[in-house]
RNA sequence: GGGCCCGUAGCUCAGCCCGGUAGAGCAGGCGGCUCUUAACCGCAAGAUCAGGGGUUCGAAUCCCCUCGGGCCCGCCA
């Protein structure tokens, strides 16, 4: 693929812009006031008869010129813009300067320009915009992906996502479902007197969960920093401190492969809710969900999934016990009575490759994972996990052996993850102790300094985490994760 | 990190099995057309066939390596 600045459409089009300069026509304007929507003119135009011209004031719409079709004297343009689009007809003698035969020459498609005109039908019923004055905005010189099929090239429409974008009305309509869905999440915790909190991305030693982290450099610390892999300990921090709900949304990074529902940076929301145990944010969660099910439905008409997910999301929703779910589905009974190598055979059995020296609790959730996850299809709340698989959670309160935790599957996919949260300070630091020295987990450093805070008291509190790009998908049925993010990580270009 | 598959014009694809030196549509150029909508009609142009090496009289095509991507596995509460 060789580069565009040296294809002759390129020089073409630089031409173009040569010559509108030696008209006296700025290729580049500065703005466009007193815009509307197109959607703005096709309403204008629903009280029009077929080959009928709104009698109105002139309207002036902006965007990008799609397509081209001309008919000798006359010409029909597809205006994009980002309420949708319209079609742009002009005729030689309807046009005001420049020349229409100029416009036609040094117009492609790509190029984004404003047009000022009366709404109108045309006699096929097409709302269009009879063009009085044509204003060149940005002419783009390097030409837009095919019209009729778009950007296809998996790895093109990833490195240039505006490419993606600017051809492909689903992605277009994808990624602002997302933004609003976002939105509409901030506003649920909003609303339920949430605080929303920002709290470092750089530290000495990250925590809060088992991942490898990235790691970078103060120059002026003259330290060696790593990005956060979880939100968890800063915002428990903030219980201590007297904020009593607070959420947080930001990125978080692990330092991993990349596969269909794994991105090495993603965006993760964590809340925590002081007073409150793991039941309480169960119902917190079911709420959420329900309402961003019925949300997405609306955003994404065109998206089976989207329009199935109030069918889905109903309350209430399922609830299992995991050791229970685990033991019916698998015919192994009494799996918390079983030690570290039988539950390994196990997993082995189960066809899960898991390091020897792992805890016990991870050959539990791999054999979770392999009998247990798949079948998960409608919202259902796996409960109770055993203390070996959860070392921030506090012990159940009835369960001998267990944690008050909760994890939310749908659609086979992991969305929320909460517990009642361990404000011991004494058992914190042996959990920590214990995962350290269970090796398997070593990238779990002990933040000594969160030992510390617990010690001056953490009210009873719930806490959830939930991934914001898995939500999405699990709401939209999106197949990869790369679908979800604007610009997933990618190789720098060779 | 391992396995399988893919990379041809700016974009979307054919050609590869079975070796004979590259073909179409869109976009762009020139000409025609004042109600089209994947507009249409005519003419001309556009390609280090991802990169490198090998086999061969001859390689887009067969083999090897490298780069990039996709899928599966591993890693990943």
């Amino acid at each position: 693929m060789s580069d565009p600045e040296e294809s002759h459409l390129v020089q073409e089009r630089r031409q173009k812009v040569d010559r509108l300069r030696d008209r006296g026509v700025e290729p580049y304007p500065w703005s466009f006031p007193d815009r509307v929507p197109s959607t703005t003119v096709v309403d204008r135009c629903r009280s029009l008869t077929p080959g009928a011209t709104a009698s109105g004031p002139d309207a002036r719409v902006a965007g990008r010129i799609r397509t081209i079709r001309q008919h000798g004297r006359s010409a029909f343009l597809d205006l994009e813009d980002q309420a949708g689009g319209l079609q742009l007809f002009l005729r030689v003698d309807e046009l005001e300067e420049p020349a229409y035969s100029e416009w036609l020459a040094d117009l492609d498609p790509g190029d984004i320009v404003g047009a000022e005109g009366s709404p109108m039908v045309t006699r096929r019923g097409e709302p269009s915009l009879l063009v009085r004055q044509l204003t060149m905005l940005a002419k783009a010189i390097a030409p837009p992906p095919e019209k009729f099929h778009g950007l296809r090239d998996a790895e093109l429409r990833i490195r240039r996502r505006y490419l993606d974008l600017l051809s492909s009305p689903e992605t277009r309509a994808r990624f602002r479902a997302r933004s609003l869905l976002v939105r509409e999440i901030r506003h649920f915790f909003d609303e339920h007197d949430f605080l929303e909190v920002e709290t470092p991305i750089l530290g000495a030693v990250a925590s809060g969960a088992a991942a490898e982290p990235f790691g970078t450099r103060s120059t002026y610390l003259d330290e060696d920093l790593q990005l956060r892999i979880s939100l968890e300990l800063p915002l428990k921090r903030l219980l201590v401190g007297g904020m009593e709900r607070v959420y947080e949304l930001g990125r978080i990074f692990r330092n991993e492969d990349l596969d269909v529902t794994h991105s090495p940076e993603f965006s993760m929301l964590e809340a925590y809710w002081a007073y409150t145990d793991y039941t309480d944010m169960r119902r917190l969660m079911e709420a959420m969900y329900l309402r961003l099910a019925r949300r997405i439905a609306d955003l994404l008409p065109e998206v089976p999934a989207a329009v199935e997910a109030p069918t889905l999301f109903q309350s209430p929703f399922a609830v299992v016990d995991f050791v229970e779910a685990l033991e019916e589905r698998s015919g192994i009974p009494g799996l918390l009575d079983k030690g570290r190598d039988e539950l390994r055979a196990l997993a082995r059995t189960a066809g899960a490759t898991v390091p020897d020296a792992s805890p016990p609790g991870k050959f539990l959730d791999k054999l979770f994972e392999h009998y247990v996850e798949p079948s998960l299809t409608r919202p259902t709340f796996v409960v109770d996990h055993p203390l070996s698989t959860t070392p921030l959670a506090k012990h159940h309160r009835s369960k001998p052996g267990r944690v008050e935790r909760f994890e939310l599957y749908c659609r086979g996919v992991e969305l929320a993850n909460a517990y009642s949260e361990l404000n011991d300070p004494d058992e914190q630091a042996r959990r920590f102790e214990e995962q350290l020295a269970a090796k398997g987990t070593d990238h779990y450093a002990i933040d000594r300094d969160f030992i510390e805070a617990l010690q001056y008291g953490m009210p009873p509190a719930s806490g959830v985490g939930f991934g914001i790009d898995r939500a999405f998908m699990a709401l939209t049925g999106a197949a990869s994760i790369k679908e979800v993010i604007l610009f997933p990580p990618v190789r720098s270009r060779p």
